[in-house]
Order: C-alpha cells, then sequence, then structure tokens
RNA sequence: GCGAAAGUGGCGGAAUUGGUAUACGCACUGGACUUAGAAUCCAGCGGAGCAAUCCAUGGGGGUUCAAGUCCCCCCUUUCGCACCA
C-alpha cells in the first residue's frame, strides 16, 4: 500500500528557506543590470519596507504581524514582474540595552548583538523574503558614522544648533525628551510624568520645513487621511497678526499674537506668560510680585495646569485702534514657547479669554454677531436687576460666541464680515507700522540631546578658546566607548568617562571637552530607507579601494564627498512604494524622517522629497481586548506556534484574521483553523499529484510555446527560465472538451484572480483574498468527491491543473513554503516565484442562467432561474408564474410598476 | 472640550459602485468512524414561530422602487490633540 504523505511543514518549511537564503533569492542589485532590462523596456522597481525592529530579545506577534503583511506585498510584487527591494534591519540603539545593562550588568552592546542573532534567527524562521545582504545595525559604528556626518554638516548649516530652553525631562528614563515623545504628559517610553527642566541641549531645525512638510501632505495620496490629519494638526500652522501695544505711561510696547484681528475692538485684557520676559517689570505692587512668582515656579515645573490663574499687573496698554486702555495680567494659560508669549484678549469671542474674564470679572464686549443679526443665537441673556440701562450693557453672555460673523461696534470696520476685517485691519496695522502678518507652527525644532549612553555620540567638542566646535569629517567616527560602567543613577556613563571627555579642539588643537550627550534613537530611523539602496558600505574616503558606487560618477550637483549610500541608488530606489508600520509613529518616526529626507536632499546626498510613498498602518495584536503584555500574561510567543504548526500557519492566521488595518484579536483556534486549511491544500495537491504528473498527459507542445513569447519577456533577468510552467494559458482551446464542473470552477477562479489583484494592488485586504481561495479549495474537494478521477480526461487535467497552480500562486504571497512545496509537486519547471501571476483563461464555457431576486415592493418573495441577460418583460412574466409571488400578486393588472436590475433583481411595484 | 474613525450572529469578520445582509473562519449542536478518545468526514447553526410569516446591521428620523451602505439627530467605543490665542 502506498504510504500517504502528510503535511510535514517542519522539512517543507526547512528546505525552502535554506534554498531562498544560500541561492540570495530576493538579492537585488543596487542599480538594475542590464538583465533587468529587457528590449528597451525597464522592469519597474518596487521598494517595500516594514518599520525594521528594535532588537529587544525576541520577535512578538507584532513583528510577526507586520513582517507577514510586508512579506505578502512584496512576494506579490515579484509575482507581477517588479524588481523588488525588501530589506531588514536592527534599530539597535536605546534605552532597553542601557537598562539591561544596569539591571544584569550586562554590556549593552553585547546585549544588542544577541538579540539581533536571536531575532534573525526567527525572522529567517518566518521565511520572509529579505535581502539579508543589506542589514544594518544602526548601534553599528559603521552606520552611526554618517550620521555624525549629517550632524555636522546640519551644524554647519545651521540646521543643527544648541540652546537652553524648556525642555520636557523623564526621571525615570532620566533624559529628556522631544516635544513628540510626551503624550498626555507623560512620557512615550515609560508612561512617567514630565516635568520640565532648563538645559542646554542640542536641536534640529525642522521648523525650517514646517512649511514643506505641512504642504506635501497634499501629494500623499497613499498615505491614511488619519495620519496625515494627525501631522497637519502637529505642524499646527495658523495665520494671524503680530501687534504691538504701548504700555501706558512707559516707553516699552508689548508685542502679541492673534488669529482674530477682527476682534480687536473687543479686547479687554491683555495676558501675557508667567515666563515672558517683561513679566516682572510690570509689575506695580508687592502682592501682584508675590502672586506671580508663584505662577513662574509652578510653570517652571510642569506644562500641566489645572484651573486658569493669573494676576493683574497694575500695568495697562492701549489698543492701537481705539485708544482704550486694557489691563495687562500675567495668566497661566498663555505659552511662553508659542507666538509672542502675550495675546489680547477678547473674552465675548474666545472661550479661554472668556473664562478667565469670568473669574477675575473683567469686562466682555462683544463686536461680533451672527450673519443673520440673530442676537439670541449669541446665548445673550437679560440682567434683570439693571433694568433701565442701554442695552448693549446689560446683556450678558453666557458663552462667547466664536464663529465668524459680522463687526459690530468696531469703529470704520463695523459691518464688514470677519474675513473682510481680518484683512482690512491687518492691513491698517501694517501701513501704520503698528503690525505684521506672521505664521506661526505649533511644531517645535526636534530636541535630540538624550542624557543616556546608548546612543550616537554627537560629534562635538567644547573648546575653551573656540566654544563649540565640531569634529572633522575625516575623524569620524566618534566611537561609543565601551569601558563604561553603569550605576544606575544620575548622568550618564560618558559624563564620568574621562577618557572620553579629554579631547583636543580640531580648530585650534587646544584642550577641550567631549559633548557627553548622544542623539535621540529617531535619528538613526530617520533614514535608514536610504541606507539600505545600497548593498554594501561605501568607503568612508573616497580615494580608497572601490569605485563601484563612487558618488563622483553621477551629475553631482552638491559638495558631497563621502555618501552611506550610492546617489543614483538612492534615487533609483526610492521613495518607498509601500512602508508597513504600526500607527503609533504617526508623529514622531514618520514626521522626522519626512524631515530628513529634505535635509539629505538639501545637503545633496539624493534628489527625493518624500521618504514613504504609500503607507499602511498596521492595527495592533490583541488578545483578551488588551495588547499582548508581560503583565497582563496574556502573550503568545510565535516561536511556539511556529514550532507546532508551522510558519506559514501562523502567518496566514495573522492576515487572515483581520483586514490590516484593524486591531487582530489572537485566537489559538482560529490558528487551527488556518492549519486545517494549509492541510487540505496540501492533501488536494496530493490527491491529484499522480493524475496531474502522470506522463501521459504532458502538455501537448504548442502548449509550451505559446506562453514562451509572454513569459520569456516578463521574467527573464529575474533567472533563467528552464521551461515554462503550465499555468498562465492565454488560449482556451486546450479546454474545450473539459468538464462543465471544472469549467464552472474556472469562472470563479477567474473572479478571484481579478479580485485578488485589486485586493493587492492596495486596500490589503488580504482576509477577503483568503477566504475566495477557501471557498475554491471547498468546491475542489466537493468535486472531487463527485467525480471518479478515471473519468477525467485530458483537457480535464489541463484545466484542472490550471486551476490548482493558479491558487498555489495567489496564495504564495502568504503561505510561500507550502505553495512553493505543492507548485513542485505537481511539476512546476521553475520555482513558483517565477510563475507569474495567474492569468484570466476563458473556457468559451459561458454560464446561461441566473439566479434573479424577486422582491415585492422592496421586500425579498422569491428566487427565480431566468436566462442571462434577459429583458425586464420576460422576467417580469417569469416572476408572476412563480409559486410565492402568485399568492401576493393574482393577476398582472395590479403591477404598477417592477425595476429591473439586469441578471439580479426584479422590484415588483404593487 | 475639539478633531477623526468605528458600531453587523456566541466570536473574528464578509457585503469595494445603494440592489438577494450574515461569505470565509472559529465556537457550538447532532450524526458517521472508534473499545474509547484525538483527528477526520457528513449535517445544522441570527432571533421568534408548528407553519405561513414576522423581526434583525448601536438608537431615532429622513431620502429612495430599494439603505449595513446616502442625509440629519442621538448613544457608545477607540484613537489623536488638549489651553497653540
Amino acid at each position: 500500500m502506498e504510504q500517504e504523505k502528510n503535511y510535514d511543514f517542519y522539512s517543507i518549511e526547512k528546505k525552502w528557506q535554506n534554498k531562498w537564503y544560500n541561492e540570495k533569492t530576493y538579492s537585488v542589485e543596487d542599480m538594475p543590470l542590464d538583465n533587468v532590462n529587457v528590449n528597451g523596456k525597464n522592469k519597474q522597481k518596487f521598494y517595500c519596507l516594514e518599520m525594521f525592529p528594535y532588537p529587544s530579545g525576541r520577535i512578538h506577534m507584532g513583528h510577526v504581524r507586520n513582517y507577514s503583511i510586508g512579506d505578502a506585498i512584496a512576494r506579490y510584487k515579484r509575482l507581477k514582474g517588479y524588481y523588488v527591494l525588501h530589506p531588514i534591519g536592527f534599530d539597535s540603539f536605546g534605552l532597553p540595552a542601557e537598562n539591561a545593562a544596569i539591571k544584569n550588568n550586562t554590556n549593552p552592546k553585547e546585549w544588542t548583538l544577541k538579540n539581533i542573532e536571536t531575532m534573525e534567527v526567527q525572522l529567517k524562521k518566518l521565511g520572509l523574503s529579505y535581502d539579508w545582504d543589506r542589514k544594518i545595525i544602526t548601534s553599528d559604528s559603521s552606520y552611526y558614522k554618517w550620521e555624525q556626518l549629517f550632524f555636522i554638516q546640519m551644524y554647519k548649516k545651521g540646521l543643527a544648533y544648541k540652546k537652553l530652553s524648556r525642555v520636557n525631562w523623564c526621571e525615570s528614563c532620566h533624559t529628556t525628551l522631544a516635544n513628540e515623545q510626551v503624550e498626555s504628559g507623560k512620557c512615550w517610553r515609560c508612561g512617567s510624568e514630565i516635568t520640565i527642566k532648563n538645559m542646554e541641549q542640542w536641536f534640529f531645525k525642522i521648523t525650517d520645513y514646517a512649511e514643506e512638510l505641512l504642504s506635501e501632505l497634499d501629494n500623499l495620496s497613499g498615505w491614511p487621511d488619519k495620519v496625515k490629519l494627525m501631522q497637519k494638526n502637529w505642524i499646527g500652522k495658523s495665520e494671524g497678526l503680530s501687534l504691538l501695544f504701548k504700555i501706558s505711561a512707559e516707553p516699552t510696547h508689548l508685542e502679541i499674537f492673534t488669529t482674530r484681528p477682527d476682534t480687536i475692538f473687543g479686547a479687554t485684557y491683555l495676558a501675557i506668560s508667567p515666563l515672558h520676559p517683561l513679566a516682572k517689570d510690570l509689575l506695580k505692587t508687592e502682592d501682584a510680585r508675590i502672586k506671580t512668582e508663584e505662577l513662574i515656579r509652578k510653570s517652571l515645573i510642569s506644562k500641566e495646569l489645572s484651573e486658569k490663574e493669573g494676576v493683574f499687573t497694575g500695568s495697562y496698554a492701549i489698543n492701537p485702534f481705539n485708544g482704550q486702555k486694557l489691563p495687562i495680567y500675567i495668566a497661566n494659560f498663555v505659552l511662553m514657547d508659542y507666538g509672542t508669549g502675550a495675546i489680547m484678549s477678547v473674552p465675548a469671542h474666545d472661550e479661554r479669554d472668556f473664562e478667565f474674564a469670568k473669574k477675575y470679572n473683567i469686562e466682555i464686549k462683544q463686536v461680533i454677531e451672527n450673519k443673520n443679526n440673530e442676537k439670541a443665537s449669541l446665548n445673550i441673556k437679560k440682567n434683570e436687576i439693571n433694568d433701565g440701562i442701554k442695552e448693549d450693557e446689560i446683556q450678558e453672555l453666557t458663552s462667547p460666541f466664536l464663529e465668524d460673523g459680522i463687526l459690530i461696534n468696531s469703529s470704520i470696520f463695523t459691518g464688514l464680515t470677519s474675513e473682510e476685517a481680518k484683512k482690512a485691519i491687518s492691513l491698517e496695522a501694517e501701513k501704520t507700522g503698528i503690525g505684521k502678518r506672521v505664521i506661526n507652527y505649533r511644531l517645535k525644532d526636534w530636541g535630540i540631546s538624550r542624557q543616556r549612553y546608548w546612543g550616537c555620540p554627537i560629534p562635538i567638542v567644547y573648546c575653551e578658546k573656540c566654544g563649540a566646535v565640531p569634529l572633522n569629517e575625516e575623524d569620524l567616527p566618534l566611537e561609543l566607548p565601551e569601558n563604561v560602567t553603569f550605576t544606575g543613577k544620575g548622568e550618564s556613563p560618558l559624563a564620568k568617562l574621562e577618557s572620553f571627555i579629554d579631547a583636543c579642539c580640531p580648530v585650534c588643537g587646544g584642550q577641550a571637552k567631549r559633548e557627553t550627550d548622544t542623539m535621540d534613537t529617531f535619528v538613526e530611523s530617520s533614514w535608514y530607507y536610504a541606507k539600505y539602496t545600497t548593498k554594501s558600505g561605501l568607503p568612508f574616503n573616497l580615494d580608497s579601494n572601490s569605485n563601484l558606487h563612487s558618488i563622483n560618477n553621477c551629475d553631482c550637483d552638491s559638495a558631497v564627498s563621502q555618501s552611506p549610500f550610492d546617489k543614483k541608488a538612492a534615487n533609483y530606489w526610492l521613495p518607498v512604494d509601500q512602508y508597513i508600520g504600526g500607527v503609533e509613529h504617526a508623529v514622531m518616526h514618520l514626521l522626522y524622517a519626512r524631515f530628513f529626507i529634505k535635509v539629505l536632499r538639501d545637503l545633496g546626498y539624493l534628489n527625493v522629497n518624500e521618504p514613504f510613498k504609500n503607507l499602511l498602518t498596521q492595527g495592533m495584536v490583541v488578545k483578551d481586548g488588551s495588547k499582548m503584555s508581560k503583565s497582563k500574561g496574556n502573550v503568545v510567543d510565535p516561536d511556539d506556534l511556529i514550532n507546532k504548526y508551522g510558519s506559514d500557519t501562523v502567518r496566514l492566521f495573522s492576515l487572515f484574521a483581520a483586514p490590516p488595518e484593524k486591531d487582530l484579536e489572537w485566537n489559538n483556534k482560529g490558528v487551527e483553523g488556518s492549519y486545517r486549511f494549509i492541510i487540505k491544500i496540501y492533501k488536494i495537491i496530493i490527491l491529484y499529484e499522480h493524475y496531474l504528473t502522470n506522463t501521459a498527459i504532458k502538455e501537448p507542445k504548442e502548449f509550451n510555446e505559446l506562453e514562451k513569447f509572454q513569459e520569456i519577456e516578463e521574467n527573464k533577468g529575474m533567472k533563467e527560465l528552464k521551461e515554462l510552467l503550465p499555468s498562465a494559458i492565454l488560449d482556451g482551446n486546450f479546454f474545450k472538451e473539459a468538464d462543465t464542473e471544472l469549467k464552472k470552477i474556472n469562472n470563479e477562479l477567474n473572479g478571484i484572480i481579478k479580485k485578488s489583484e485589486t485586493e493587492m494592488e492596495g486596500r490589503f485586504h488580504f482576509n477577503t483574498v483568503i477566504s475566495s481561495c477557501m471557498e475554491l479549495v471547498n468546491k475542489i474537494y466537493e468535486y472531487n468527491k463527485n467525480k471518479n478521477q478515471n473519468d477525467l480526461n485530458k483537457s480535464d487535467a489541463y484545466l484542472l491543473k490550471h486551476i490548482l497552480n493558479s491558487i498555489l500562486i495567489i496564495l504564495y504571497p502568504f503561505i510561500p513554503h507550502v505553495c512553493s512545496e505543492c507548485f513542485e509537486i505537481l511539476g512546476g519547471n521553475t520555482d513558483i516565484e517565477y510563475a507569474g501571476w495567474p492569468k484570466i483563461m476563458e473556457t468559451g464555457y459561458k454560464i446561461d442562467t441566473c439566479n434573479i431576486a424577486v422582491q415585492i415592493n422592496g421586500k425579498l418573495r422569491s428566487q427565480i432561474t431566468a436566462n442571462i441577460d434577459s429583458e425586464q418583460q420576460d422576467i417580469l412574466n417569469l416572476s408572476l408564474e412563480d409559486e410565492k409571488i402568485k399568492k401576493n400578486i393574482s393577476d398582472i393588472s395590479l403591477v404598477k410598476k417592477s425595476i429591473y436590475i439586469k441578471n439580479k433583481l426584479i422590484n415588483i411595484i404593487i
């Protein structure tokens, strides 16, 4: 008795992984070689990238999902004939390594490299189609030296600078953080409360690019609106007027910023930040002085505030438009680091000003009213006590009117719309020299100093004579010293390491001290996608060996003399065609990376404006309703599942259980379902193996000839094709004699090919692609049950083989190992990756009847079978003969009208 | 508070353009095989009802011959921002 072949995922996966990695199946060249161009026709490039992992120890389900999605896209694009760059690396600087070092007395570098080794094995076990030759380890000086080079060049252009500033401090991580890294007043990494510190910090001048970062969002049509909106809000552009108010009885002026110049006549006080440089000068009483000190103290500790508080300075300012004397308040809700740190307060038309005015009994003066002059809509109520006084004065607003409207009580501007008045009043202010129109951004410069060890050293020394001086480019890299000790308290070990701190000034040669802060680890991830475009590192100095990638060979329009990547290669591969990662990086990483590529562009390294053309933000993997975490005890280790079911199963489930943008609820029983499906595929292939590979039914000669033409054109350059596979057949003549049932299945396959293609091209709802494949496999089982193999003829064999091969190819991006194996079992003459996407094949068989839903007054009453493409009248007549319909409609004369959707439904109105 | 997205069986989710709601999978129930179990296979599976039918896509209105899908109001959940003048 013939022994039945069982699905042995372990051997199958090992076999194909060995082949892929030994043969470097997924390696590509930096620039396409000649054989990638066929007859002058360029094979199109496709750069598929997933956010690279931090080597924290082991792969988790979030990684599995992320990389399964990316791999599905990469493999699909290869099938479609693209030249695909699909790299991977490790974002290996960061706090966990250092924390582990403190906790377990290990060395961060060793710890990191060990983790990378582990994770690399895990990733390879997943069978991901990476070009491993391009692996990046960002904590290696061969990577970060370039970052130091960029820093120096940015410093020289004023894009990197140091200033004393109020920065976010996380006591638990013992370092400062950028604004983007503070989430609702808490540290993005550890969740501790953030306090404010005044420190000298290095910044990248991202604000120089604020306008471009904002306007380019409009061109990112391949990004989710949600992410674009988050970035837009984060950049927070606002246009307004900066206006000078003279301080009464003093020679000084106070500059304020407003976006509502149209409300200038409604200003009833000015408010300035407690941290405003003029704050103390304006104070007139001892009492105010004491209260102000308290406000300042609080503002220095934290940005959070529970309640609006303020104090009247005793000083007044003059409204330049009407000469009105306005009290100046110091108010805790006015931010020093936005606009000018001072505002004109219009309580009638601003919520915050209103709240403050209520609290301190300041006048509220309405100057805008609803376009329809409907006062009622302004939430005004009569003050019953003050009966008899002028109407305007006895009215009291219960809430501010925030919208645009028509100006009232505004001198010559009365009657204008808000929009007109904004312009007119701004122009007037500019004419008289007391104001100018300005644009403000909420975005702040990116603070990149970190008071930690395990990061890229900032290549700066402080010379007693020359001040802050960047290192000479040829002295890079500035290596991170390894002989450090971790105390777990206080400052970074670098700050105490004299052998590191003591340096020579690159300018005067005198004594100097090194900067001991390291860079934010988001700097490494801001340009790694560009590094990947060049396979091997370029020589640091141009005069050394390799000239293959010489930057001077290209049309350099800059003074770039050395680069981590070949400009040509970067320009060829970038932007990344599909980027995939977690939505948690919507603002931080994705904004920094966009900024950085613009800087690299302006420094002359490449000619690309945006790093990521299309972005897919995948949801979290959750279990029992919450994110997997050790503390919740709901972590599922991918390795355990891979050992139990194989990686195809794990990949399949993570793609099948939910569309990628949604959160994925992990379900171990569901994993078994995926496993069962894979076995089902394998078994059906084995079932037909003997029959389909029988020499007696080998394809006729012309079968191959027919394809050769097309296939060669598409695949040459990928790999030499020994022979051509029988999956893509252009002419249905071969199947004329085939079984009708098979033809029906083929018709369904054609629908699936089409549908899968649209899903794989942008919506990425792999779950629906997989489910239609499941349906088709079920149908084939059904067919097998009803049809004895001995009754099948040659035509049936060809068609069946086409159907099975096509399903294997469609599923290959998700479960590559088993599909490769099955494809081989069915006698594929090449590996499945070179098979090409299945072609729609007409067998000449057309279904001539269809099912038509019959509705009466919009309610489904019956279903009939009718000839395809029947006319309305015929369908109506046919419907009226139906038993169920007869019950409701006895006579055709009752029918008022009917609506007919061809081949779908008829709605009879009675 | 502001902004965005979402709400469909017991569960994950289908229904891409308004046209037969609940595909596919999980769980569950019954049956076959088995000494028994596991695995597998077969059948059933939104709710009510003997049935004909009726009711169901968070709730309420509306547009339409026809609404999960479009419009308005409300509720809930998730995410982002939170004094940015």
